[in-house]
Formats: C-alpha cells, sequence, structure tokens
DNA sequence: AATAAAATTCAAAAAATTTTGAAACTTCTA
DNA sequence: TAGAAGTTTCAAAATTTTTTGAATTTTATT
C-alpha cells in the first residue's frame, strides 16, 4: 500500500467510526485529514482532498474548534487560514471524554435527579420499580462522572510528572 | 411530577442521549420504556406507548436482543411474544461496551496494524509523521482495548480503575 | 476609502436514515 | 390441514440530516 493509499484508507475508516459515534461523517473525516497532516492545511487543501464545499469545510473545522481538537494557525505573509489537529492521542481522548461528559452526561444526572422526586402511590410495585431504576441509573452516571474527573486528573499528574522530568535534564 | 409524566420524560431523554451516540433514537426509546416497565411489553403495548408501526418496534426489538439488551418472554396460554429488558445497569454497561468492542474498537485496531506497514520513503518527514500518527493511535487503541477486557472480567468497581490502569498500561 | 481576498452564513437541494404498513410467512390450535 | 393469531420483511414514503453554493460579511492591503 502506498502512503496515499494508506492516507485515504485512514480518513475513510476514521470517518465511518464517527459515524457509528453520532459524529458526522465528514467532521470525523476532516479530523482525521487534519491528524495525520504533517503540515496545516487550509480550506482549499480540505475542499480539494475531501471533495466537499467551502461551506462544508466551514462548518465542520468550527465545530472541530469548538471541541478543541484542532487549532486555528496563520502562515506569515499569508491572509489565509489553516487549520491543525491536536496530535497527542491522550490529549484527544480527554477532550472529547471532558466535552461529552459536560453535553451529556452532566444533564443526565440532573434529570435523574429530577426523575427521582416522582409523585406517586409509594406502595405500588410501578412506583417503586420506577424509582429504583432511576435510583440504580443515577448511581452509574455518578460513578461514570467521578471516574471520568479521575482520569482527567491522573492523565495531568502524568503530563506534570513528565514535565518535571523534563526540567531535571 | 406524575409517575406517567415521569415516565414520559424518561422515554424522551434516553431516546435524544441515544441519538447522540449514534443509536436510532426510536431503538434508545424502546429500550428505556423496557428498561423502566415492570412487567414484559408485547408488541402491541409498545407500538400503542410510542406511536410507532409495528414494523418498527419489531426491527428495532430485534435489534435490542441482537446487543442482549432485551430478552423474548412467553406467558403460559398466551401466544404472543412479551419483551422484558436487563434491568442491571452494570450489566448493560458491560453488554453496550462488549458489543462495542466487538463491532468498533477490534476492526480498527487491525486497520491501523495494517496502515502500519504503509510502503514509501523512509526519510520524508511525510511518511514519517503518518507512521508515527498509527503508531500512537494504535498503542492507545491497545491500551484502551486491554482495559475493556479487565473491565469486562471485574465486578461492578471496575470503572473506578479503569482510566487508571489505563495509564499504567 | 476602495479593492481584493478570504471567511461565514443559511435557504434550498441532495442524501441518508428511519418509518410505515400491507403482503408474506410462521406457528399454533381445533 | 384450514384458519386464526402473531411475526417478519421490505419497497415506498416520510423525515431528518447533511451538503451545497451564492450572497453577505469580515479582514487585510494599497
Amino acid at each position: 500500500m502506498t502512503l496515499d493509499e494508506a492516507k485515504k484508507k485512514f480518513i475513510q475508516t476514521w470517518g465511518g467510526l464517527g459515524a457509528q459515534w453520532g459524529i458526522n461523517k465528514t467532521m470525523a473525516q476532516l479530523h482525521a485529514l487534519l491528524f495525520i497532516s504533517a503540515q496545516p492545511l487550509s480550506t482549499e487543501d480540505i475542499m480539494e482532498t475531501l471533495q466537499i464545499s467551502r461551506g462544508n469545510v466551514n462548518m465542520n473545522v468550527r465545530e472541530l474548534i469548538d471541541w478543541g481538537l484542532v487549532y486555528r494557525v496563520n502562515k506569515t505573509g499569508d491572509r489565509k487560514d489553516y487549520y491543525q489537529a491536536e496530535k497527542d492521542v491522550w490529549k484527544i481522548a480527554k477532550l472529547i471524554v471532558r466535552e461529552r461528559k459536560k453535553r451529556e452526561l452532566e444533564p443526565i444526572i440532573e434529570v435523574l435527579t429530577e426523575l427521582k422526586k416522582v409523585e406517586g402511590d409509594k406502595k405500588s410495585e410501578e412506583y417503586q420499580s420506577f424509582v429504583e431504576s432511576m435510583t440504580q441509573l443515577k448511581n452509574f452516571s455518578e460513578t461514570v462522572n467521578n471516574s471520568v474527573d479521575k482520569m482527567i486528573k491522573a492523565d495531568e499528574n502524568w503530563l506534570g510528572n513528565l514535565f518535571l522530568s523534563m526540567l531535571k535534564k
């Protein structure tokens, strides 16, 4: 397999994977393209490579920047914006986990907290069953939430330690 | 909030969450409905509650059964099939993680292994950059894969230890 | 300030996904 | 084994999501 074929295949595969995780295929492909690109790319570069429109590039790049996965960079003596992806896989994972926690996990915990307060006949099987389900789910969600916090901290310590060891040298 | 309102809200919320994770909204709602239902439900019950067609119920129930999240049960003296969801939240989490590992993580590791073998000018920055990206991603994926294996075997405090074990390799 | 180059927006079009529902099929019962 | 009850299938319709591209806005240059 040549380098170009391999890049193409990676972009396709990553796009497909993204789609299975509720991420627009083009956004995932765009992320893949920037992730494997040694140089920052311009809107034109991306349009050309992925064969998509200017508006589409703009929209998906903005979204990736929102997630913190892509940076806008400027080349001196060039008015164009160039885009560059975060390359550190651990950082990428952390950014995605942090964002999904904020967007999905925290809101669902709020909702579950509300739903546990439902009114009804406390003796009925139906009522007890529902409250029990909400309780179980809330406990689970909170455990995941705490674990994610730990993970984000653990990763920072890991980076912090690395930084220290570099200074010592 | 009454019990019926709470159930409705849970089904809506769960459906929305599923959609953000690449799961068909109806499938997620159907799962929510069965999850909070004290009794197994028939196709008719589900059609009625979610206001969807027979074919739609059948398709989504089949998919949930494939994932291991829903069981088919029979009542004696009744020819209808009834459906019941797994109620243990930790079991549900394990089933989902196991299935996504099999469907997504393992295949991507296969692809990354292939892509690392790309041919090209080993001295070029472009080549080195690509191979480095694939290597990083493959290492990460394998770490996640191993952690998931441990998690599936472990008991309920798996998650607390998951990310730590990922960092320790 | 005028011009040019690039970025952004968003309504409409295209594409993809989901849903429907009636026909076909299966299973059970008398 | 005929009929009834229930399940499954899948082509077409409906809906949702994504993409396009021209008009508008922003930014930089002379």
